[in-house]
DNA sequence: CTTACGATTACGTGGCGTGAGTGTTC
DNA sequence: TGAACACTCACGCCACGTAATCGTAA
């Protein structure tokens, strides 16, 4: 099969086809008398591999990695890419929220869903929770859910760097 | 003022400044004796219009156009980004469903970032937090951040069913 | 003297698209 | 003989980041 053959039944451009044997992803198996690309049917199956995860959204030298590498490694790949996604949404988000207001052109709502750090000791003092149960919380959290820490943190709106400095002070309580 | 201070000011970095003048986006309007670049109090305001457009993902050369034209093409350009953004959203909603097929297809264990309340309670329970606590904590909260109380109920990943009983329930203890 | 800024120029990123100029197959 | 394919090389896109090498301010 010649190069642009092969992209029509994948769906891809022949010069994407070229570059991807320029960076070794996909490189064609043999060569005809006149130098054109022949590609096999292993090449062709190579190349459904590489549209799938192309279409998870995962970059090519990340698919180059997989391709060839563990099973563990593929799944792992995925899921972070899931990850990576939730970031990307929210910015979406974020870019929709602000372009409403900009429409709305004036009146700035103010979310009173943001919670602060303050208000959220307060609550657990309510509840007669000190500061050094606090100190355990965090560590006993950080070991047992160091993602589910981040997120509860960022969901308190601190800075990224206080997060930073919390999460480090609860590890090292821990060990 | 200077580069890196206006950058500063706006939260980006010098060499986007310098990346600013030479597209012509933003250029300074004066120069010190020694060269450097010095930028004005009407400069900063530009600057902040375009910081506000970036936020709204406008490519800069839209924003270039848009700073200087009426304001309806202004509107027109925000309408349109909206429409582009729901396009973009939708691409990446499609990436999640075939990731989630993909990892579920190769029987993968599910993401840690979640977490649910059965863990919440334990990390509670852990410090020392009874189950009366908890009830008069989600009263206390109820009371004070009821928006903040939906907010954290949402975070745990609770169904809006579940939700609803929870604030319900603390609502009647508190009264 | 140091060090924290400023300047310019040039190259790298990802994933191709788009030519220019030339050869091959049908 | 002409159209449709193939080849290689090189530059363009976007929004900067990152040196490298230099001059200036405090």
């Amino acid at each position: 099969m010649r190069i642009t053959e092969l992209g029509r039944r994948h769906g891809l451009s022949r010069s994407a086809l070229l570059y991807y044997d320029r960076i070794g992803l996909l490189r064609a198996s043999g060569r005809s008398a006149a130098g054109y690309r022949r590609y096999s049917e292993a090449d062709g199956e190579r190349l459904a591999r590489i549209c799938t995860y192309r279409r998870a959204g995962l970059p090519l030298k990340q698919i180059e990695r997989i391709l060839d590498a563990p099973k563990g490694r593929l799944m792992d790949a995925l899921r972070q890419r899931l990850e990576e996604l939730d970031d990307e949404m929210g910015a979406l988000r974020e870019q929709q929220v602000l372009l409403a207001t900009l429409l709305e052109s004036g009146n700035v709502p103010v979310d009173s869903k943001v919670m602060d750090k303050m208000t959220w000791v307060e609550l657990l003092a309510a509840s007669g929770f000190s500061e050094q149960d606090m100190e355990r919380w965090h560590a006993e959290f950080e070991r047992r859910h160091p993602d589910g820490h981040q997120g509860f943190l960022e969901w308190l709106s601190l800075p990224e760097a206080r997060i930073t400095e919390i999460r480090l002070k609860s590890a090292s309580d821990w060990s």
